[in-house]
DNA sequence: TTAGATTACGTGACATGTCACCTAAAAACA
DNA sequence: TGTTTTTAGGTGACATGTCACGTAATCTAA
């Protein structure tokens, strides 16, 4: 928890500084980016990223205004909303992600012995799939993998 | 991340309902139960939990409305602020911490490979040093042990 | 001893998140 | 086909968090 609580400050306040994104709008747009398809809707991305639908469906009004992506409903199912990123979100999250990386490759995997990565992530993992399996929130729908001219996160 | 994000929706959604009390309420309550004096100032606290001072400044006055904590001006320094546990927030904490406890244990240990632990530990342990060395947050007063301070006072 | 820094917080406006509840479309079914 | 159930998500009131700025106490040093 100390280390998570620290982190999510530095994430927070560095990517406010150097991109103008909070670090709620870099979850929204980071799963976006890394979507199969290119767009999604409320409940599948809100299950990704571990969010209450009515939060996301805020959020995504906020960011739609603000241009980082578009929320349309589609024919083939009138009650969903798909969201999908603009060229303009594209921009940003590709732009902010450079610094985000430093950051966290600085503070994160920088503290951590190197011979201890690959247990660390195995662990973690572990713990993810419990989580999902006995938590309450839905499961993601599925993994995912980039699609467009980006790096890794 | 994944794991973060998951983790604290469950224990928020847990502690609300099982305690009247939300993540940051216990985080609040937690510090204050293993500060090695029996109040904290603003600013120390806030260090110790990662949070700004101006949002532990409104979260404590909530809190202290809702009979939680006090907040005292010592005679020592009229500008700070002490908070410090109540009896019912002692008892708020105490009662909150048997089901957090549970389902941390349940959610995040329960997926945690029994002979990992020691090594996951350790290497969390020397992320969060890196974390406060190299962070923009100061750093916590010093490392902290439980203990009621006085029986009935 | 007093002017200027520094420290410790509070405040108010505003951004964000949550909760309870609502609607409407799609699916299931009689 | 008409009725119920389920699913997707929006909404508005309110709780919470952030930012920029203000204030007073304390410290520093001429």
């Amino acid at each position: 928890m100390r280390v998570q609580l620290r982190l999510s400050y530095e994430m927070n306040r560095q990517l406010q500084n150097d991109s103008g994104l909070s670090l709620a709008d870099y979850d929204v747009l980071n799963a976006l980016r890394y979507s199969p398809d290119d767009a999604m809707q409320i409940t599948g991305l809100a299950a990704r990223i571990g969010w209450e639908r009515s939060r996301l469906s805020h959020h995504a009004r906020r960011m739609s205004a603000r241009g980082l992506v578009t929320c349309d409903v589609p024919a083939s199912d009138r009650r969903a909303t798909e969201v999908r990123l603009t060229e303009q979100g594209w921009q940003a999250i590709t732009d902010a992600s450079e610094g985000h990386i430093d950051l966290v490759r600085r503070l994160f995997f920088g503290g951590l012995p190197a011979d201890q990565l690959a247990a660390v992530t195995a662990a973690l993992e572990a713990v993810y799939e419990n989580l999902v399996e006995h938590g309450s929130l839905p499961a993601p729908a599925e993994t995912t993998r980039a699609s467009r001219p980006g790096a890794s996160d």
